[in-house]
DNA sequence: GGACCTCCTACT
DNA sequence: GTAGGAGGTCCC
């Protein structure tokens, strides 16, 4: 594809003196540009270009096509500057965007927002400072008000400031109305700059002279320096350069830069340094230096056993036939070590790999684990790094400097030249499905196009698949391989259920724990092992409620109620943020008994605490984990043995390996069950299954104890029975049976309107379009979601299935958008916004 | 997404 | 009347 438009723009370079040119913004058109002359060699297909855009503003945007069609409704404004000689965005990139677009019913310029890292995404920022002119003694012409004279006393002591930023300093929701004031007044001067720009990151080294560099030259110097009899600093700091130089090796290297810092922290006259440097003594220069770098050996790669050795052959094998195949391993089978020797052939036969994992299991467990095997030539690619970091990693795949790339869902869209073999590790994890901003892909299954259009594999993996890929490996489409054996010989651990209800009516619940919980969490306690307490719900308590009269405080901008959390003694709202203290009495009957009602991981901490006093407890969720490095603070903390009970939500199942938990309790496995969506039996079967692998590995067999007020629950007892292959298949039925995925395919429509009568009507009209249209069996009516309103929006929905065999599913959704796109057009419903989700988790 | 414009409304 | 918010539009 490259080739072919570069050599047709070789031969017809002065014929194509337009650019169609995709920005990072939600629209649905390309923007067509004229290529300055200047720049006709250079503005390629994939090129990063800056273009005007808007009023007066800097886009950065992607060039797609090249072309001689002169738009003729309007005049294309040209192209300010071409970023870079060789494309950013490769030409499996572009193919990549076009796909996730149509599939996910979103546009390119969103997935082109969501791939590039913001380093690479440069556009001007408006910013203001003070007119020339203006004089702050003089009476001014016109009388100031006190929020304009505010922003004049701060660019008096500033030189400028960012527009974005005066709604900080004045307290205005929208200052352009005050900025286009100052304007008209000559007060203020308006300037646009450039932001976002990546910079290497560089050292200041500190070498000799080449003119000094040999021994006769340098004592020479000395003496010369002596004699004068005011060097003594700069003699000081030769000698200093001199050890440092030799610090690690016995030979003074004259040629060795030592870093700059160094010299000055170690003592260094500043001044008799810049003074050697203007005398042309010593040589002060820039090195760009990469921000990952890793020190020390590589190790070889670990042996497989007999088992990983089987499976990584057969693995090999399926994939030989077909282009994906998921590997199905029990936790603690060792699937990381089948991975590393896959990606060392994928290396070895000159192509790059990327192991996807979810956003939580990227700790510096399996980080370190690889890069003792690959050292520089891994990358890690996270969302916690610094956008400069990201750049950098994405230069180097580019570059083809990285062969291999472990990092979280967004890296999918890293620039691979000649990818080999993708690899994605707890596939099942619904963090690989992106919601918050479009598009709402799924990294899995973007991984697999991705795979497909570079001509490499995929490996999808899990100790649980998702029922998508059991039940495509099931029926052929994919290869199937079972890891059934732990690896050295580690035991499954017991899985007990725990009546909640008899013990309930016995009396016998200590706080939410059963007298078999509480007896196996003493026997830890007393033995110094670990414990790991699950409750998938942060919080001190879901809610809180009035004891007489039951009223739940709720949201005011949102259908929900408040989230009880005891730490900050305030009660939330998880969706919009909004936040109050801990109402003193009922609002609706005054009543000031309020009880909390459910239990959060805030809870049980309290209990575990009063419980058992002498231990050291530790929670782990959302709300302790925000910093940058907390989460991994507590899972070392806990692998050290500092903690005994770790107690946490979904954050505790995922493939961390510790060694001395030999307990598991999970505390309202209920909770879990009784979630109102179709996945809710595959989230349960799953996430237990994961916390029950946690129990138990190397020489001691682990107990795990699920709470549970149904213990005849089907899901329960194929949980502790171990019983996957009959969990697949009865959930494989019930999908089949109310058509749910695998089985069809699945297509949120939300519709959101600041109106709750007009987002009613639309919703009702694009229901009735779409059924008479698609078919009544493949659009439901128009409903209200369970959260009928957020953030003072109010919301209903529209569910499309459509089956996987005998139907085009991609006309189906094309006919979807152009229903939304002619509703939104019509004037009885301005504002109206239309969300897709395709495939929703 | 954001800078602009227009329209509406709550005040001194 | 007008400052400030809210909604709507367009970007080549």
């Amino acid at each position: 594809m490259m080739e072919s438009s570069e050599s047709l723009f070789d031969l017809e370079q002065d014929e194509l003196p337009f650019a169609e040119v995709l920005v990072p913004l939600p629209l649905e058109q390309y923007f067509t540009y004229r290529v300055p002359r200047q720049f006709t060699d250079l503005a390629q297909v994939g090129c990063r270009v800056l273009v005007p855009f808007g009023r007066q503003k800097v886009q950065t945007g992607i060039v797609i096509q090249r072309h001689s069609k002169n738009p003729s409704v309007y005049e294309a404004k040209a192209i300010m500057d071409v970023l870079e000689e060789r494309p950013s965005i490769n030409a499996h990139q572009l193919s990549l965007f076009s796909w996730i677009a149509n599939y996910y019913l979103c546009t390119e310029g969103e997935v082109l927002q969501a791939a590039l890292p913001s380093g690479l995404k440069i556009h001007s920022e408006i910013n203001v400072q003070l007119h020339p002119y203006y004089d702050a003694d003089k009476e001014p012409e016109y009388p100031l008000t006190a929020h304009e004279q505010l922003l004049l006393d701060h660019l008096q002591q500033h030189d400028f400031i960012p527009f974005s930023e005066i709604s900080k300093l004045i307290p205005l929701k929208d200052p352009s109305a005050l900025v286009r004031s100052l304007v008209k007044k000559e007060a203020i001067l308006l300037f646009e700059k450039l932001k976002d720009k990546f910079s290497p990151k560089t050292v200041r080294k500190i070498s000799l002279h080449p003119d000094y560099q040999q021994k006769e030259k340098l004592q020479a110097l000395f003496a010369q320096l002596e004699s004068k009899g005011n060097s003594q600093k700069q003699v000081e700091v030769l000698l200093l350069l001199l050890q440092l130089q030799s610090l690690d090796n016995d030979d003074i290297g004259l040629a060795k830069a030592v870093h700059k810092s160094e010299l000055i922290n170690k003592g260094a006259s500043a001044s008799a340094l810049k003074t050697l440097v203007k005398n042309g003594i010593l040589h002060d220069f820039q090195e760009t230096i990469a921000r990952f770098q890793f020190r020390g050996e590589t190790k070889s790669l670990p042996p497989l056993s007999k088992e990983q050795e089987q499976a990584k052959e057969a693995i090999i094998t399926a994939l030989s036939e077909k282009e994906v195949c998921l590997l199905q391993g029990v936790t603690g089978s060792g699937k990381t070590e089948i991975y590393m020797h896959l990606i060392e052939e994928t290396i070895y036969n000159g192509h790059q790999a990327l192991l996807l994992v979810p956003e939580i299991a990227l700790t510096t467990q399996i980080v370190s684990r690889l890069q003792q095997v690959f050292g520089d030539k891994l990358g890690v690619y996270h969302s916690r790094f610094s956008d400069n970091e990201r750049v950098e990693v994405w230069q180097k795949v580019q570059n083809d400097a990285l062969q291999v790339v472990v990092g979280v869902r967004s890296s999918v869209f890293l620039p691979f030249e000649n990818l080999g073999l993708v690899i994605v590790d707890e596939e099942h994890e619904s963090s690989y499905k992106q919601f918050d901003p479009s598009p709402r892909y799924h990294a899995r299954d973007v991984a697999v196009v991705l795979a497909h259009l570079h001509q490499a594999k995929t490996l999808v993996a899990s100790a649980t698949p998702s029922l998508e890929s059991f039940y495509l490996a099931q029926e052929g489409k994919w290869g199937y391989v079972l890891l059934e054996k732990r690896f050295a010989d580690a035991q499954m651990p017991d899985i007990l259920l725990a009546d909640m209800k008899k013990a309930k009516k016995r009396r016998e619940m200590v706080q939410d724990f059963t007298p078999e919980l509480l007896t196996q969490l003493r026997y830890v306690v007393e033995q110094k092992e670990q414990a790991i307490l699950f409750q998938n719900r942060r919080g001190y308590a879901p809610f809180l409620q009035c004891d007489i009269c039951a009223h739940v405080p709720r949201c005011k901008n949102c259908d929900v109620s408040l989230t009880y959390h005891q730490f900050s003694e305030e009660v939330r709202c998880h969706y919009c943020g909004y936040k109050e203290p801990v109402p003193a009495s009922c609002e609706a009957c005054g009543n000031s008994q309020l009880i909390t009602v459910g239990l959060g991981t805030e809870k049980i901490e309290e209990e575990v605490v009063q419980l058992f006093p002498a231990t050291k407890v530790q929670r782990m969720d959302l709300d302790t984990t925000r910093s940058k490095h907390s989460y991994q603070e507590i899972i070392d903390d806990f692998s050290q043995q500092k903690t005994q009970i770790l107690i946490g939500t979904q954050m505790v199942t995922k493939g961390l390996d510790f060694d001395q938990v030999t307990l598991v309790g999970v505390l309202d496995a209920d909770g879990l069950l009784r979630f109102p969506d179709f996945r809710a039996s595959e989230r349960s079967f799953q996430t237990l299954t994961q916390v029950s692998g946690r129990a138990g590995r190397k020489e001691k067999k682990g107990v795990v104890i699920i709470q549970t007020r149904d213990v005849q629950h089907p899901i329960l007892q194929m949980v502790i029975h171990y019983q996957w292959r009959e969990f697949y298949q009865y959930e494989l039925n019930e999908r089949r049976l109310f058509r749910f995925p695998p089985f069809v395919r699945l297509i949120t429509i939300t519709l959101r309107h600041r109106d709750k009568s007009s987002v009613k009507q639309a919703a009702s009209q694009l229901a009735r379009h779409l059924r008479s249209n698609l078919g009544e069996n493949r659009v439901s009516e128009a409903h209200e979601p369970l959260i009928s309103r957020i953030k003072n929006r109010f919301l209903m929905e529209i569910t499309v299935k459509f089956e996987r065999t005998g139907f085009n599913v991609q006309q189906g959704k094309a006919f979807i958008k152009q229903s939304g796109k002619s509703l939104m057009e019509n004037k009885n419903f301005t504002g109206l916004e239309i969300l897709y989700d395709v495939d929703p988790y």
